[in-house]
RNA sequence: GCGCCCGUAGCUCAGCUGGAUAGAGUACUUGGCUACGAACCAAGGGGUCGGGCGUUCGAAUCGCUCCGGGCGCACCA
């Protein structure tokens, strides 16, 4: 077992965390904690299954075990809820659907819930449901306050949703955004439904790139105090780069310098930068590799301090960024750590000891085919050092050890060739893989000038994730991100982001709160007492739409926690604003008649209230006048 | 070449586990502020759901195939 030290043993968890949170994280934590309703009431649904269930098991004993779907109809002559039951049967019960749907109505039992169950279409049973009924939910979203639309789906099973996990190389960009918004909606989504949500990101803090950044930061240091070497075009090119080299000649002046010549001695050297054939990107590789080789060896562990800087300063950076964008972490997890606390050797032990490893041209593989991958893969390289792969077996087995009953990752889409020899590590490590599941978020293109912008963060040249906050505001990036499916590519045209920025549907959304809050204060009652207001007297079919958009409300949460798919909040909560404009424009809520108006106020304050409960999952703020 | 994602209105995208006449925003045309916020509303035109075949009571949705786009196929991370 690993030792319960890791999580603490990640250094940079320990410090970040120690940190007090800022108020947005802070609220955040508030906000999402673990709820248990004591009961929950027995929603429209459910009773309606029950119904039909009834009926089924007269109509047709031999088949109650068929599932019952009931479905909102778009159009709303057609009711508040429709079943295809009669049509699934059909073919069982050789008989015409539509004769059997009429059977069933017959033998469906009285309820007060439902005024008409018609037969119509091929054989259709549309219901229409008693307003009352329909009207309740707006009492339960005034008595909930912002616990309505949980549900319990998950059981408060423990689950762990890794995200952003970005190399901590540089500021975040535009595609890291989406997976920041993606990871944190999705966490909070999911605690709405019920689970025990553990918010993660896992630090790559060894290996390679970080020793890139390093050497990078070196050389602009070297040039800073005027010793001239030619710089890396495979280095880090950013800005970013100049000011932690900057940083270090303040803090610590020429005690990281040494001569041009000892830095280049016994190096290949860069070949002409005109050059781009695969041997010139292969020397510079090699020469990239020999600096860093250099700088470790002049350096000693001073090194380690350069590397060390840069690596802080970046996740402090990231950190602090994604904070103001609402996305907060509960545990920082350091891949170094996997190697200091011995746990990636001792997980490819257990491969040895459970034969799923051979050793072949020095270099030590796992056999990766036998679980459906398409080749082997290496887990030691011929020089001993370990891949990503290795330590990321570690890391998944570390994931298992503490005891998620669901772990999801959300990758780049670049990774998904990566799932299978993941998956297949995890199998061979006697672990049960289909706890894991691979969230895949496609790339962000963005759009300048209708032309693509580049995206790498070696060449320094993207827009950043606080460039872009700073321009289009951290709601409307939050929401944009939201508004459409994570795994499907995302054209994120920038001067249309920041040049119209009140198109933005999230202001459409924002703008029905403020209304609704502008007009509360005008009514200027108490609160409470509209829990008591007469809602039969809501009967305009505006009213009783939205009354049913509400009711959809907790069908939603659940239907978007199983489809790991909180974008499907971003549309419903703009139907919802939609209904509630068109309502506001036909009727005046402060009539004469105090009755109807409470009912009035009571329903705009529910709506209100579910606007709220929508964009806290999506990590959009609701304020009260624009 | 193989694998994954995708193709829906001029543009950007929804469409839930197959359901009834395929939706929204935007753009365009027209109308609505002496009533609670016009960042709003109402009305109109705009479609071979990439093409084809199949599965069935029923397909944008499922299967096969072709066309087109993105990404991935390292002793990199």
């Amino acid at each position: 077992m690993l030792p319960a030290a890791t999580r603490k043993s990640s250094r940079h968890g320990r410090r970040l965390s120690r940190r007090p949170n800022n108020c947005v994280s802070a609220a955040y934590n508030r906000r999402f904690a673990i709820f248990r309703p004591k009961s929950m009431p027995l929603d429209v649904k459910t009773q309606l299954t029950n119904l039909l269930q009834q009926a089924l098991a007269s109509v047709a004993p031999s088949a109650t075990d068929t599932q019952i779907q009931l479905e909102r109809p778009r159009d709303p002559t057609h009711g508040d809820f429709a079943t295809n039951l009669a049509m699934q049967l059909a073919k069982a019960l050789k008989k015409n659907p539509r004769e059997i749907a009429q059977q069933l109505v017959n033998e469906l039992p009285v309820s007060a819930l439902v005024t008409k169950a018609e037969v119509a279409g091929a054989g259709f049973i549309n219901f229409t449901l008693d307003a009352g009924a329909k009207t309740s939910v707006v009492k339960a979203a005034l008595v909930e306050g912002e616990n309505f639309g949980r549900s319990t789906l998950g059981g408060w099973q423990k689950v762990q949703v890794e995200f952003v996990s970005a190399n901590p190389t540089g500021p975040l960009h535009v595609g890291h955004g989406r997976g920041a918004a993606y990871g944190a909606s999705l966490a909070s989504l999911l605690t709405f439904a019920g689970w025990d949500v553990t918010r993660e990101y896992y630090v790559n803090d060894a290996g390679r790139q970080m020793d890139i950044l390093a050497v990078s930061t070196w050389l602009r240091y070297l040039d800073q105090h005027g010793v001239s070497l030619p710089f890396p075009p495979n280095g880090y090119q950013g800005e970013y780069v100049r000011e932690m080299a900057a940083q270090l000649k303040h803090a610590h002046g020429d005690k990281y310098v040494r001569p041009a010549e000892a830095v280049l001695a016994g190096t290949p050297g860069f070949p002409d930068a005109t050059r781009s054939d695969d041997e010139a990107k292969q020397q510079r590789e090699q020469q990239l590799d020999a600096l860093i080789a250099r700088g470790k060896e002049l350096l000693g562990p001073d090194w380690t301090y350069v590397h060390r800087h840069a690596l802080t300063e970046q996740l402090a950076d990231g950190r602090n960024d994604l904070e103001e964008f609402g996305v907060h972490f509960d545990v920082w997890f350091s891949e170094q750590a996997l190697f200091d606390t011995g746990l990636v050797a001792r997980c490819v032990d257990l491969l040895e000891k459970n034969g799923h490893l051979y050793v072949q041209n020095g270099a030590r593989w796992f056999r990766s085919t036998t679980f459906g991958d398409e080749k082997d893969r290496v887990v030691q390289r011929e020089n001993g050092l370990y891949t990503y792969f290795a330590s990321d077996i570690a890391y998944h087995l570390n994931k298992f050890e503490r005891g998620f009953d669901k772990v999801i990752n959300i990758w780049g889409a670049d990774h998904h060739g990566y799932i299978s020899r993941v998956n297949g590590a995890i199998t061979a490590l006697g672990l049960d893989a289909k706890k894991l599941q691979v969230a895949l978020v496609q790339f962000a293109v963005l759009y300048r000038n209708g032309q693509k912008a580049s995206m790498s963060t070696r060449s320094g040249e993207f827009v950043t994730l606080r460039e872009l906050r700073s321009e289009v505001g951290n709601d409307a990036c939050r929401f944009f991100y939201a508004l459409r499916k994570s795994d499907q590519h995302l054209d994120f045209d920038l001067d249309l982001a920041k040049s119209q920025t009140n198109e933005n549907p999230v202001y459409y959304i924002q703008y029905a709160h403020a209304r609704i809050c502008s007009v509360v204060n005008q009514w200027a009652g108490e609160l409470a007492t509209l829990e008591d207001a007469d809602l039969s007297l809501l009967s305009n079919p505006r009213e009783l739409t939205i009354a049913s958009k509400l009711t959809e409300f907790r069908d939603l949460i659940d239907n978007a926690a199983r489809e790991l798919a909180p974008h499907l909040i971003a549309f419903y909560l703009k139907d919802l604003a939609g209904e509630f404009h068109g309502w506001y424009n036909a009727e005046r809520m402060l009539v004469d008649d105090p009755a109807l108006r409470d009912a009035r106020v009571a329903l705009a304050v529910a709506v209100r209230q579910t606007i709220r409960n929508g964009l806290a999952i999506l990590g959009v703020s609701c304020p009260e006048s624009m």
